[in-house]
DNA sequence: GTCTATATAGGGATAGAC
DNA sequence: GTCTATCCCTATATAGAC
């Protein structure tokens, strides 16, 4: 009934392979086979654990909603201080990385399923509901200005930002140096949706953390 | 030598239905074999007119690439006004909606093509180059207050929003009645993106722009 | 649980007749 | 230019031995 924590079952090595494989190269490219092989298993292994390869990305996609679903929670009893967002925006920029196939072929993944549509439908009309929740928490702690159409103009533009940003950063033109995905970069960019519709004083801390951010100490 | 604007050419047609099919099935899910038979010719036959499936993508990609360079030319001479940036906007969304198939599965398209990548690179940086140069005249005329920096980021949010808003609509929970691609929608969230750096008098325009669009008069 | 071997199907692509 | 026929290859998936 436990989960020894001993070496990892070949289940859970499917599982792990699989993730890495679709993540790195793109589900798409990657087949039962290349999985198998990797991981020094015959194929028939695989199909022994897993009853064909949409029932691999299944298992994939019911882990990555439970950890969005908990990245998504907005923490009851207080007001978000712009701090709080930050480190939710992180929290749901690591989830995304971590399950990044499924964003890479978003649209096709979808189509080809109606359960994983139905549920990433669900995922999104969560995420619209917590980003205008704390919009509305802010203005009514007076820290943002914003009409309830522009909150839900901002929920939607910040939605689709942060969907697709990792798509775009892999398709965006090599700027020089560091390629590696700055998710840094994509909560700034978030913030800057957030930023015209903050007071004064919240605006210029904003701008302060931005720059910790962007610049990072270290 | 001339293009005789008779019944299309073999090859043509096998541009124009491949362009459908990718579009409303999506490029992997379409292969030469589907598209030979919605032309009721052979495999052979339109092996004689292109190398290779990927030929006719980039045969594609190649003319969507020359209509959105010209959608992203801005007027010279001039300052913009809104109803310009309104058209022009109206004018690269429909051109991607044209050529959808790109953007429906852009990272694996754009990974499995060095060039496409470059390409497709290329027109990234011009968008982003052609917003920030409007916004730069705004500010100038006075219609606009941004600093350098904002105008940098409000770019590339804007540039990422345009690029994915089709794919977002179409991954979208289905809001009840009307489930056709809504472009008026899309410009609609590119504009709440510019509002908040308009000076007042604009802004008021904006809007009413906007809830025309959103609430067509017919 | 794991392997080997194999069935099946489909897609990409070519040869050669017409 | 177009067709028929076909080849090759790869992917998914299963059967049955161990």
């Amino acid at each position: 009934m436990s989960q020894e924590s001993a070496p990892l079952k070949t289940r859970d090595r499917i599982l792990a392979k699989s993730l890495a494989m679709f993540n790195t190269q793109g589900e798409p490219n990657v087949t039962t086979n290349h999985i198998a092989d990797e991981l020094e298993i015959s194929p028939g292994n695989l199909y022994y654990h897993f009853r064909n390869k949409d029932d691999i990305i299944e298992q994939l996609f019911a882990r990555f909603e439970e950890r969005i679903g908990e990245a998504l929670l907005v923490p009851e009893g207080r007001t978000p201080n712009l701090e709080d967002i930050w480190l939710q925006m992180h929290l749901v920029f690591e989830c995304i990385w971590d399950y990044r196939f499924v964003y890479r072929d978003l649209v096709d993944l979808l189509t080809r399923s109606r359960k994983l549509k139905m549920h990433f439908s669900r995922i999104l009309k969560r995420a619209h509901e917590s980003i205008s929740q704390v919009c509305t928490e802010l203005v009514k702690s007076g820290a943002m200005l914003a009409s309830q159409r522009e909150i839900e103009a901002v929920a939607q533009n910040i939605v689709v930002l942060t969907t697709f940003w990792l798509n775009f950063q892999q398709i965006k033109p090599v700027t020089g140096s560091k390629q590696d995905v700055d998710i840094g970069r994509g909560i700034y960019q978030v913030m800057v949706l957030l930023a015209p519709y903050l007071k004064a004083a919240e605006r210029a801390h904003l701008n302060k953390l931005a720059d910790q951010y962007l610049n990072p100490p270290m």
